[in-house]
RNA sequence: GCGAGAGUGGCGGAAUUGGUAGACGCGCUGGUCUUAGGAACCAGUAUCUUCGAUGUGUGGGUUCGAGUCCCUCCUCUCGCACCA
């Protein structure tokens, strides 16, 4: 700021969005308690993981969230707006061996300087409800639905593989491992069977799918991603007897038409029979060390790339049991062994991959299934034919058509006892185990004698080791604390061993919501009443990269949570908007693009209200937001015109209610203020789109600059002027709240605007009573007629053909037909 | 490769059902005020060969009329990617 600005006629918004949260802060305005006789409305934003500062996108998703908190509340409605923090994880821990402190304090550092940035941005939550997952209070919760879980089933232990670095002795997440490698250290990650706890959410695979089809305010982007996530299909389950053994081999698949054209079968490298297949066979060394390099391979291979198809023939066949031809049986590196049975019936003449498997090994290729008005030649042919059509050489089946002979297949199967109609999804259970310090415990504890027992519930929470000072690292990973692992079984009170891993952190962020409505419970999870008075959560804001984990995990939690007793909803999440990303020169805001905007400097050089404006106006919420500097000047600049405006006219608007209205003074103004509220209403209560309320509100502000100018004469009365003052700091209010307070002050308007109800329009008011109709001349503007509202059609055409312009064009044609639209044209076709 | 979405001035973006393309803002140009302007205000701003013509990625179609509907192709973004 330079000495020659005159601060007069800049507002100081420092000042003013300082008093203003602080008198918020004080009368606790933004309290919500439950109360039945009004109608309730929840809304929520993600919740942060508190990494040390918020960031653009932050500031954008919850400027969003706090003008939607906001109108809702000027609408009527008793509005529950909360915030709270994703507060375990890994980048605790990371910083804390750097800077040799306790996640715990670090994290909760990090809560207090975030917390206090989300307050200077005026944002209107709800503070008392604020919660933090890495608090006991919050996961000895989460604990006891645990337990309450594994009591109904929907909690179990299995042994699995999983990534594993040595350097850094503990398990990495899928998401962790780049390129095969632990993305800290850069160890190369090896397989690992360790035992883990999961959570059976495919026991909910089914409703899970169905259910998105009630999800009438969600994207449909999203829903399409969680259906392909879920991955249903349906099909024939049926086993294939092995040549020389009692044993068999299941084979899923959704294509039962063309079981006939099976010439191979292909088997996974994991597969659980393969030591029945291999064992004693001429190659069998050979094919192990085969099995052992695809496997290595695949697990060293990020799921991008798809490999050549490999394989190796075991030496061993299988019986169709549609027509008893012995097919060979392969091990083939494309095969997963955790989808279907890991197993697949190969049939090259209508599948791709095994087309190219069989061209590899020149096995034969067999067309059983011909599409209408198609030949197909095993020698020619060049890729499989997928199509549905005419069955042939199929036996009893020859010449269904693909869809019944899929049926007449199934059924034939169940009949004869050899296979069986079987719905597969893609979806795989929940593995929540993470070797890690920083994370909710899982409240098991591992005796000799009586298993895996869960900790009663009145021993919960079990809470993490705190930090010890004897130790040179304090988040050392729980199984290599005694301190907390030693401990006696529950049942029979011999020494036993707690379970040392902790919970996913997703865990904590499935049921955040539900726990924001009684937050402060003591004896419960969640209180039922209040629950049951505020969920579901009617509009859900954040990012689209939440698309299937978060929101999927949620819902499953939801379910869960009702089939438990404590909720009464199906779905948690009534609309879902999922913003767009804040990107500065046409790439996402990154540290390493140096192209980071930090939202502490824009407060402190424009304020609250203007970042928070320009955030709203730049684009529309679900589309990504350019960063503009010179953009949010113009946030700025609108403002302060806004201020100046009112400054300058604060004299005239005090004896406002002793000027009258003057019809032909005050029309155009009095119009353009309802066509404003009738706008910006509609365009917020249909799709957020608060760019175009916010052009709204310029275009009124501009109009009322116009009309008010000193050289004007018919200027309109300072009763209406007021009231278009009024009206936009009333529209403007959800959007930035800090000026709006003060402008409302300053002009001694009565109450707060939070004590103000949104304004409701006059429809007639809004009304043009002098319309432009545009005159066409075979689709082309000619001219342009300005005519009273209620003109007849025929008198429109009579002056439409009288029109100079129109003449000119029309010249001495002939008139075919002339088009007139109300309100709009006259179109003259000639 | 499959699926979804999107292509509009120099830029961000407007355009409820097919009916004045470019609202609003940024930038730019000129002006006023001024010792000064990176302040404020005023005027202008799609393009061109400017009484007119052309313009919403390309090429077609439907229609009195298409940014909007249908088909072709191109480009970009996102998601999925051996799921049998």
């Amino acid at each position: 700021m330079t000495e020659r600005t005159n601060n007069s006629d800049r507002y100081d918004f420092k000042t003013i969005e300082e008093k203003w949260q602080k008198t918020w802060l004080v009368s606790s305005i933004d309290r919500v308690v439950q109360d039945d006789k009004k109608e309730k409305y929840y809304v929520l934003e993600m919740f942060p993981y508190p990494s040390g500062r918020i960031h653009m996108g932050h500031v954008r998703n919850y400027s969003i969230g706090d003008v939607v908190a906001r109108y809702k509340r000027l609408k009527g409605y008793n509005v529950l707006h909360p915030m709270g923090w994703d507060a375990f994880g890994l980048p605790a821990e990371n910083a804390a061996q750097k800077n040799n402190t306790h996640p715990a304090k670090w994290t909760y550092e990090n809560i207090d300087y975030m917390k206090s940035q989300l307050r200077q941005l005026g944002l209107s939550y709800d503070w008392q409800r604020e919660l933090a997952t890495c608090d006991p209070d919050y996961y000895r919760w989460e604990q006891r639905i645990f337990v309450e879980m594994l009591q109904n089933d929907l909690v179990y232990q299995k042994v699995t593989t999983v990534n594993w670095c040595e350097t850094c002795q503990t398990v990495l997440a899928n998401e962790q491992v780049i390129d095969g490698e632990c993305w800290r250290c850069d160890q190369p990650v090896e397989p690992r069977n360790m035992n883990g706890w999961f959570f059976k959410i495919t026991d909910y695979a089914e409703e899970l799918l169905s259910d998105l089809d009630t999800l009438k305010g969600w994207p449909e982007k999203v829903v399409t991603m969680q259906k392909n996530w879920i991955g249903k299909s349906t099909g024939l389950e049926c086993k294939f007897a092995i040549k020389d053994s009692t044993e068999s081999l299941s084979i899923f698949t959704t294509r039962p038409d063309t079981i006939f054209g099976v010439t191979f079968m292909s088997v996974a490298a994991e597969h659980p029979l393969i030591d029945e297949l291999i064992s004693g066979v001429d190659d069998e060394a050979t094919i192990r060390t085969f099995i052992s390099e695809i496997i290595a391979e695949n697990k060293k291979l990020g799921p991008e790339e798809e490999t050549e198809k490999k394989g190796i023939f075991t030496g061993r066949y299988c019986v169709n049991p549609f027509n008893g031809t012995q097919v060979p049986i392969y091990i083939a590196n494309f095969v997963l062994a955790e989808y279907g049975t890991g197993a697949v019936m190969a049939v090259p003449a209508h599948d791709q991959r095994d087309f190219e498997f069989a061209r590899t090994y020149d096995l034969p290729i067999k067309p059983v299934v011909i599409p209408p008005d198609t030949e197909l030649d095993p020698a020619t042919m060049e890729e499989a034919s997928i199509a549905p059509g005419e069955l042939t050489d199929s036996g009893q089946f020859t010449s269904l058509y693909s869809i019944d002979a899929q049926q007449a297949i199934i059924d034939h199967a169940t009949e004869k006892g050899f296979g069986n109609a079987k719905t597969t999804f893609r979806l795989r259970d929940w593995g929540i185990s993470r070797q890690r310090y920083w994370g909710a415990p899982i409240p098991m504890i591992h005796c000799d004698k009586c298993g895996a027992v869960p900790v009663p519930l009145d021993q919960l929470p079990v809470t993490l080791p705190d930090g010890n000072t004897e130790l040179d690292n304090e988040c050392l990973p729980l199984s290599k604390r005694p301190d907390f692992y030693e401990t006696t079984c529950p049942q029979c009170n011999e020494p036993a061993r707690r379970e040392t891993d902790t919970m996913d952190t997703f865990v904590e962020s499935s049921w955040y919501f539900a726990r924001f409505a009684s937050p402060q419970e003591l004896n419960s999870p969640l209180d039922k009443s209040e629950t049951g008075y505020w969920l579901s959560v009617d509009q859900y804001i954040g990012g689209v990269e939440h698309a299937i984990l978060h929101l999927l995990y949620s819902r499953f939690f939801t379910k869960a949570l009702r089939d438990l007793g404590y909720l009464t909803i199906d779905e948690p999440f009534e609309n879902l908007l999922t913003q767009g990303m804040v990107i500065k020169d046409g790439a996402k805001m990154s540290k390493s693009k140096g192209n980071v905007v930090d939202p502490d400097e824009l407060i402190q050089k424009y304020g609250a209200d203007t970042v928070r404006l320009f955030s709203l106006f730049a684009a529309p919420p679900e589309r990504d937001l350019e960063w503009n500097a010179q953009g949010v000047e113009g946030s700025s600049r609108f403002i302060n015109r806004l201020y100046r405006y009112i400054n300058n006219h604060l004299e005239n608007l005090t004896g406002a209610s002793e000027s009258t209205y003057d019809e032909s003074q005050d029309r155009a103004l009095h119009r353009k203020i309802h066509q404003t509220i009738k706008k910006v209403s509609y365009d917020i209560e249909t799709n957020f789109h608060f760019n175009t309320a916010i052009s709204a509100v310029m275009e009124l502000f501009n109009t009322l600059t116009s009309l008010t100018e000193e050289s004007r004469r018919d200027r309109p009365s300072a009763q209406t002027i007021e009231e278009a003052i009024r009206t936009i700091l009333i529209l403007l209010f959800p959007m930035i709240p800090h000026f709006v307070s003060e402008m409302w002050e300053i002009m001694g308007l009565a109450g707060t605007p939070q004590q103000t109800n949104w304004p409701s329009f006059d429809e007639k008011a809004a009304e043009e009573e002098l319309l432009t109709i545009v005159v066409q001349v075979n689709g082309k503007v000619r001219s342009r007629l300005d005519v009273p509202a209620n003109t007849e059609d025929s008198e429109l055409e009579a002056l439409a053909i009288k029109d100079a312009q129109v003449l000119k064009f029309v010249g001495d044609k002939t008139i075919k037909k002339i088009i007139v639209v109300k309100k709009k044209l006259v179109n003259i076709v000639v």
